[in-house]
DNA sequence: TTAAATAACTTGTATTTACAAGTGAAATAT
DNA sequence: ATATTTCACTTGTAAATACAAGTTATTTAA
């Protein structure tokens, strides 16, 4: 049994390059390989390799440059946990770690839910949960995430301790993220929230709100993100 | 004289459906003509079709789906000005108005500047400028603008007070945005914030730090965005 | 010495062809 | 009637080919 589905080669590509990108291999400010050298290198014809390096530029790893070649972009130096372009597996999670606060729990959707939700996942109900998580120490994220509960089986009794709920989603329920849409606003911290991300109350927060989209055309994420931005910021390429 | 450029087949699909999108001639939740269809339709050949089609997938105005077809997206409800995905062409300006605080006048670049800066960057010093943004009447975005003095001529003395930068940026310095880094934070307003956009001192302002890419690789347009979020949200897709 | 032309690269655009894989409805067998 | 199969249609992947257009270094001409 072999579980492992046939990549498309230029996905493959796509990842060995932004790999090598990460490692250092490929500087910031180095030429990639021109697509010509790039189809010797991995066997593979010119619209395959400009595939690749298409999806590389769209998520801010490189810059294409007629006549010149594909220059590698500075990573960035803030969080991009959170960041609003790229793919979701180029997440890091460098000196991050996730508190539960409230594990997943089936209930029902609030009234006046953040996002207009189909009849579909109304009558499901939803899987809620609670995440606190620290960037070196210090708490930045607290995180209320709700999931229609379709498809779903045992899923709130499973160990999120240490592990991200995207994989836990991707391996155990092949629900890959495709793309999602974002509201951001600064709000005082309430009570609670202040609390939790260990501030004064009343002090500036970064709210967002996210509908995530996942390979299940009918399946959401939604999250309510609260940040503290004292310390860092939140980047994004676009 | 034709000053107008040969704009490729795939661009010109691009801007003729993403027009039929806006206008509401294509509604969300609607089937685009199938590839095999917008081939014949606009006299071309699938891949430019596709490349047409994957502009408007990363765009946020559509969505793919293998074995159905391409599923129009809804438009966003809220203000997509600062929208961090999408073509800079793709910014709505419905009901907003700019007032000049301060003309673009050349200066030096402020110590400490929030982004690094090239050496040729800061040979030619810069153009400021100050923008208070309304939104049906009420400020919402106080907008500091440095650019690098780079073959930008009488650009000092052009009248900004009711067309965006970037058009003049486009019409008169074929200057085209190509895309850019931010970082977000959440902050406390300061008394100068406050007074434009309206607000008691020490609520919570959005503050975009942006880095906009150019045609030019060596040209950058940056800008320190405060803005009032108690009644709108930033959105954005991804 | 300097400036212009050339050549050799790079990426961009576009066509043609072929098959794989997912979707949904119609036809068929049970 | 119901379940299954088939078929037609969709987008996804991939190759081979050709030329346009931007960049850079070299060569050539003034």
């Amino acid at each position: 049994m072999t579980p492992v589905k046939n990549i498309p080669r230029h996905q493959k590509l796509y990842e060995i390059l932004r790999k090598h990108i990460s490692d250092g291999l490929y500087r910031e400010g180095d030429l990639l390989p021109s697509e010509n050298e790039l189809c010797q290198l991995y066997g593979m014809t010119r619209p395959t390799v400009r595939q690749a390096l298409s999806t590389l530029s769209n998520d801010g790893y490189i810059r294409k440059h007629q006549g010149k070649g594909s220059i590698v972009h500075h990573l960035p130096r803030e969080i991009g946990i959170l960041s609003v372009s790229g793919t979701t597996s180029a997440v890091g999670n460098r000196n991050l770690q996730t508190e539960i606060i409230v594990k997943p729990v089936l209930v029902p959707w609030p009234d006046n839910f953040m996002f207009p939700l189909s009849e579909i996942e109304k009558e499901s109900g939803c899987i809620y949960m609670e995440r606190l998580r620290f960037l070196d120490g210090v708490p930045i994220f607290y995180d209320i995430t709700h999931i229609a509960n379709m498809n779903l089986p045992r899923i709130t009794s499973r160990q999120f301790e240490n592990r991200s709920l995207f994989r836990i989603l991707r391996e155990h329920y092949h629900i890959e993220i495709k793309g999602g849409e974002q509201r951001i606003k600064a709000i005082q911290a309430s009570p609670k929230i202040s609390r939790f991300l260990n501030l004064k109350k009343g002090e500036p927060v970064l709210h967002l709100e996210r509908k995530l989209e996942t390979n299940n055309p009918v399946l959401f994420l939604y999250s309510s993100i609260f940040c503290n931005t004292e310390k860092y910021s939140i980047f994004g390429r676009f």
